[in-house]
RNA sequence: GGAGGGGUGGCAGAGUGGUCUAAUGCACUGGUCUUGAAAACCAGAGUACUGCAAGGUACCGAGGGUUCGAAUCCCUCCCCCUCCGCCA
């Protein structure tokens, strides 16, 4: 969430940067509540203090007067203190109730955006700041991958919805096989900078507020009974590792990458954009995560976006890099790239990563800070995610671009020294 | 799942209703002393909010309650430890 101090001191900035993303007159309208429940609330906070501090001193004038055996002394203050009491009371539950209306206003207004942002509110006016790779001129007319599939046995479908739904494919063989290199390449490629780690899989709803999938994005999430969420995407647990500590400036950057399945309930969801591979309930992503000093975060972006790259450059695919403009941007990010690999069986792009700078609005729902070297007073960081990369729909453009006329298909070779039972 | 014991500052640890405005030790920062260091001694130091400021308020796992007054008593929840049971 945003800070109150920026609002309460430059509502207009904000206002501004909101109206990018295409914001309705209501969030406009949400800006104009939080000053004025922020100011409710310090009123009241002042007010309440000063009574505190009153009713603090006389209870130790009582203990005081006790101790002399004053004591009807010492009851008359303490029918005085009555009134303090109560209006000490009314204070309190005045300043919850700003309180709770506040960071409910503050959860329901997205992030800043950036200034090298691109305006826009729809798809199409992404911008695609970077291509590379040729698209495959294939001779004859390309399968999509779940006929590929098919016609291998790698990927079962069917029984896959038959066993728990659908969008929950078995892997089988050589294409578990391949789904497992694929992994075990992408955390390999991580691994001279990147802590690895091996996170829960499920996590509370504290942690789901932190990273911001509560309460934004709730209806995405699975809820198993206990309360707890299986994870939508391995940021969550990573991002959530050091909420509510305070770091230490020499440890920053942090970085931290993980593969773990992901489980989202895609509702609504249905077409031929959804067959195959495209989107499932549950499918595996090795996820890169940085917290990093709020001076850095924007080169650190890139550096992320580049990793990610080199990722689908490794694996020689054909891909753009979309810079997502203001009104596509996501709800946390001040600024958001896409990676997109072409399929050329369907004849389409197929995102296969994102990665994003969420400024400290993610820091500070999760209350996690660094010590400045200088001295000083904790400061909020900043913290970056990024798909390196999201598996299936990888799989799915590797088998539909190196396919052959005669149904056979090659990978490419760096996957080698991954691939050898098969 | 059953029984018991716990949760206090960066760490250890005292405190069981009223100078707790939280002792003490270790670690930390500054100073004195020293050629330099160590030791010793002196001083300082948490987080958040609030206030122009001086300052104030809150925080002893979390949330409620009792009381003029709660780290301390009561209730609910969370977490940790020990033993037993179960288990890959």
């Amino acid at each position: 969430m945003l800070g109150v101090e920026l609002i309460r001191s430059n509502p207009n900035a904000v206002i501004e940067s909101l109206s990018r993303r295409g914001s309705s007159s209501e969030t406009i309208e949400l800006i104009h509540q939080v000053i004025d429940q922020d100011q409710t609330r310090r009123e009241a906070l002042t007010l309440q203090q000063t009574r505190q501090q009153s009713l603090n001193t006389e209870s130790r004038s009582i203990a005081e007067l006790m101790r002399d055996g004053k004591k009807e002394k010492a009851q008359m203050v303490i029918e005085r203190q009555k009134t303090l009491k109560s209006e000490i009371r009314d204070l309190t539950q005045k300043i919850a109730a700003a309180e709770d209306s506040l960071t409910q206003l503050l959860l329901s207004i997205p992030n800043m955006v950036h200034p090298s942002v691109p305006d826009g509110r729809t798809e199409s006016e992404n911008v695609v700041v970077y291509s590379h790779g040729e698209q495959p001129t294939l001779e004859f007319e390309p399968l999509p991958h779940w006929e590929i599939a098919k016609l291998h046995s790698l990927i079962d479908f069917e029984r896959g919805a038959k066993v728990a739904g659908a969008g929950f494919p078995f892997y089988i063989g050589a294409g578990a096989q391949l789904h497992r290199a694929l992994i075990h390449f992408f955390i390999d490629s991580a691994l001279p900078e990147y802590t690895e780690i091996r996170p829960p899989l499920f996590v509370n709803s504290d942690s789901a507020k932190g990273t911001g999938q509560l309460p934004d994005k709730e209806g995405q999430m699975y809820l198993v009974d206990d309360g707890f969420y299986p994870i939508p995407t391995a940021e969550v647990p990573l991002t959530n590792y050091y909420r509510d500590e305070i770091l230490s400036e020499s440890d920053l950057p942090i970085k931290l990458c993980a593969h773990s399945p992901c489980w989202r309930r895609e509702a609504g969801s249905y077409g031929a954009h959804v067959r195959g591979l495209n989107r499932l309930h549950q499918f595996d992503k090795v996820e890169i995560v940085q917290l990093t000093h709020p001076n850095h975060s924007y080169e650190v972006l890139d550096q992320m976006r580049k990793h990610s790259e080199d990722l689908l450059q490794a694996l020689e695919l054909p891909y753009r890099c979309l810079l997502m403009c203001a009104g596509e941007l996501g709800f946390n990010q001040t600024k958001q790239y896409d990676l997109e690999v072409w399929s050329a069986g369907q004849k389409r792009w197929l995102e296969v990563s994102s990665i994003s700078n969420f400024t400290d609005y993610q820091a500070r729902r999760m209350n996690i800070r660094f010590r400045p070297e200088q001295g000083g007073k904790p400061q909020l960081l900043h913290t970056l995610n990024g798909s390196a990369l999201a598996l299936p729909r990888v799989v799915a453009a590797l088998l539909e671009n190196n396919q052959n006329e005669d149904g056979s298909y090659e990978l490419p070779s760096i996957l080698t020294p991954y691939l050898h039972s098969y």
